[in-house]
DNA sequence: CCTTAACAGTGT
DNA sequence: CACTGTTAAGGG
């Protein structure tokens, strides 16, 4: 029976990072597990803290270790569970245990959020000016300066005093022990739930859909836990398969989780949820106040909801008796976490599902090619939905090449074809989409003439043009200059790729006078129903042409849309990152799958500088495997991932030379534990992060290749713990990205 | 994060 | 020497 154990005090503190050592008091012993919340002496303060692991290995000078005092009891078993879950974060992706601790259990951020502390006067009117007089006359500048503002506002926030009035705590305390003021924290109360009404209404499935249902419910019956990608075309009805599965789930006593990508959240898809389930169902979203946030978990301990439908964090739900996770779109990148800890919610949901015993059920129409790897060697189980519920035609993909246009003498940003499908739509009065893709915004300079595209000569992959004109290679730091003319063709139409959502629709008035047209990008967006408001405006035929970027193409059915044109779908294939052809297929294909949802089959015209691309060919005829088949050659070549495991190592610094000398240390110490180990290992770098400087940040980066995962965490650890111990790099902070999904 | 101790600066 | 305010370190 363990002797010690090791605890995080107060998880809202995310300056108090460290573990501390406590002896398990003799009567604790046989109950004290790990993950329970405790109550301990620190300093001359109790708190409370959670126990992260118990040992009989004394860290510390065994005297003055200090005894835990009680079990603080609503601790429960799903706590310990959701901890051990952090421990897992932490270990994978890096970042503190504070930092996992958060994500796991943000029913801490409305500690922060509820307790905000404001400093009062006590005093009456003319008692304070004598006081201020007082504190004037014996010099004391720092309470003369906070009585002061206390007078002139009765009322201060404690953060604004200690960071603008520079007036620090022990001030403060002073004031408070003297009886001039007192320190408040006033409580902010939190909104009720809704409650929907359960109509039980669902349909009825066709015979591809049974047999998915029944192979994984097959499975679970038997006992057997497993991850399944179900791969289904748009319009396939994978929605009626996860209602299928959770009902079963349900029926059983247990909960399930629902991930879906925040953009496509929408009212419509929530209903059909509530519609079948009723109030067992709850969501999670953006637009929830954290007091909402916190009931809605207290609802899913208490076993008062089955089913919780979110984006990334609903992951977290604590259900006691978690069954089944479904991933819908499960090749969005936002199931990727861009803040501490960079975790991906795909693996992390099969770890949590792993934990509670329970299945994972990933679903999409154009899998992440990391999923398909998985499927395809066999750690996913492959299920496959091939048809449209109402056996709709998918539409008629035509690849328009822009040179040709340019040859034609054709320079606008619309070719002969597409202005020509506008007209006939404009006279049909049906409406048509304009997709520009805008992911590539880092600016890779190709040619027009050619469509070649300068590269990297040692990456392959495109180079981004810099404030200064010089070329460079965001993966190792090649530069070069740019060009006068195309190396390729020697044609003078060479440069950086411009074009944005408000000069297409300046053309497209100019060209089609009496066209109404909608604009939606993030300038037309940014108001908080903006985005709801132009798609329903589109929805309600209250314009005929819609332009916008990546935000058009999930989400609403537009029945009367019959012709989608995807304006120059080269965009985001030569972004500074390997996923270029992957988020390329995705995007034409979705957009694609936009044109033709009503009675009347859709056109698609796809324009391009290189129709020759697979990724572009593949897209066109909606052929997926085709795609995957190339993407994995070139993965293959170049050790990317899935096939092999990339880290992205950052160090940011005010100060660019520690970043750097922080970077190259840390390129030493790898190189050192690639020359000892017999792993498989490249590292490249250091070099500048894409966008070297943010607010007088410097970031440098290194990326490591490895076909181990476990071989990066071990780096992970031994460079965390180098930064950590190492006294010159105290002012830079290091960044661990496990296979990143966007570009840096 | 909060608490404390050590330090430097000021007034009497 | 008493008092005030800033800074750095410790917390088990």
């Amino acid at each position: 029976m363990a002797e010690y154990a090791n605890i995080i005090v107060d998880i809202s503190h995310e300056k108090l990072d460290k573990t501390f050592q406590y002896r398990i008091p003799e009567r604790l012993k046989a109950v004290l597990k790990e993950g329970m919340l405790v109550s301990v002496p620190f300093g001359s303060r109790r708190m409370r803290g959670y126990v992260m692991e118990l040992t009989d290995v004394p860290e510390y000078e065994v005297d003055k270790i200090k005894e835990i005092l009680d079990i603080v009891e609503k601790g429960v078993a799903i706590e310990s569970q959701m901890i051990a879950l952090a421990a897992w974060i932490r270990k994978n992706y890096g970042g503190t245990m504070n930092h996992a601790l958060k994500t796991v259990l943000p029913v801490r951020e409305k500690k922060k959020k509820l307790e905000q502390k404001t400093v009062r006067l006590l005093l009456a009117p003319e008692e304070a000016e004598k006081k201020l007089a007082e504190y004037k006359r014996k010099h004391s500048v720092a309470r003369a300066r906070l009585l002061e503002a206390l007078i002139a506002q009765g009322e201060l926030d404690y953060r604004v005093i200690t960071h603008k009035l520079n007036v620090t705590g022990t001030v403060i305390r002073a004031l408070e022990t003297s009886g001039v003021a007192a320190v408040d924290s006033r409580q902010k109360y939190r909104n009720p739930v809704e409650h929907f009404k359960q109509n039980g209404y669902h349909k009825i499935l066709n015979e591809e859909q049974k047999k998915v249902v029944s192979e994984i419910l097959g499975d679970y019956d038997a006992g057997i836990r497993k991850t399944y990608l179900l791969k289904g075309v748009t319009g396939s009805g994978k929605t009626e398969v996860y209602m299928e599965l959770i009902d079963h789930v349900r029926r059983q006593g247990r909960q399930a989780i629902v991930l879906i990508p925040e953009i496509a959240l929408t009212y419509q898809t929530v209903m059909r949820f509530y519609n079948r389930f009723g109030d067992r169902v709850s969501i999670m979203n953006s637009r929830l106040s954290p007091g909402e946030r916190y009931d809605q978990r207290l609802r899913a301990e208490n076993g008062e909801i089955d089913i919780m439908i979110g984006p990334r964090s609903a992951l977290f739900t604590p259900f006691p008796n978690l069954g089944l996770i479904i991933i819908d779109e499960e090749h969005e990148t936002s199931y990727k976490s861009d803040t501490v800890p960079r975790y991906h919610a795909r693996e992390t949901a099969i770890m949590r599902a792993k934990m509670s015993g329970g299945s994972v059920v990933l679903g999409s129409a154009t899998p992440s090619v990391d999923s398909y790897y998985k499927a395809e060697c066999g750690e996913y189980r492959l299920l496959e939905l091939k048809h449209r519920v109402m056996e709709k035609p998918l539409p008629v993909c035509e690849i328009i090449d822009l040179r040709e246009e340019l040859r034609r003498g054709n320079r606008s940003i619309l070719s002969d074809r597409l202005a020509e499908q506008l007209e006939d739509r404009l006279k049909k009065h049906q409406q048509a989409m304009l997709f520009i893709n805008r992911r590539g915004l880092a600016g890779f300079v190709s040619c027009r003439a050619c469509g070649h595209v300068i590269k990297c000569p040692h990456c392959d992959v495109s180079l981004s043009q810099h404030k200064d004109g010089r070329l460079v290679c965001h993966y190792c730091g090649y530069e070069e200059a740019m060009p006068p003319s195309c190396p390729s063709c020697s044609s003078n139409y060479i440069g950086g790729f411009k074009a944005g959502t408000q000069k297409i629709e300046e053309i497209v008035k100019k060209r089609f006078p009496q066209a109404r047209v909608l604009r939606m990008d993030l300038d037309t967006t940014k108001s908080k129903e903006g985005h709801q408001q132009i798609l329903s405006a589109f929805a309600n035929q209250e314009a005929d042409i819609l332009i916008g970027t990546q935000m058009i193409v999930k989400g609403h059915d537009f029945p009367n849309v019959t012709l989608v044109g995807i304006l120059a779908a080269d965009m985001s294939l030569y972004v500074s990152d390997f996923h270029g052809p992957e988020r390329t297929f995705e995007l034409l294909t979705q957009a694609a799958g936009r044109a033709g949802r009503g009675e009347i089959p859709g056109n698609v015209v796809i324009q391009t500088y290189t129709p020759d691309h697979y990724s572009i060919t593949a897209a066109s005829r909606q052929d997926y495997e085709a795609f995957y088949r190339q993407e994995m050659e070139y993965r293959k070549m170049l050790y990317y991932p899935p096939v092999w495991n990339l880290l992205v190592v950052f160090f940011a610094s005010e100060d660019e030379r520690s970043a750097f000398a922080a970077a190259a240390a840390s390129m030493k110490k790898i190189e050192e534990k690639r020359a000892s180990g017999k792993e498989k290992l490249v590292p490249v770098g250091p070099s500048d992060a894409s966008i070297a400087k943010i607010s007088d940040v410097y970031k440098k980066v290194i990326y490591i290749k490895a076909e181990k995962y476990s071989v990066l965490v071990e780096l992970k650890d031994v460079l965390e713990e180098f930064m950590r111990d190492n006294r010159a790099f105290l002012n830079v902070t290091v960044q661990f990205d496990f296979n990143p999904v966007n570009s840096f």
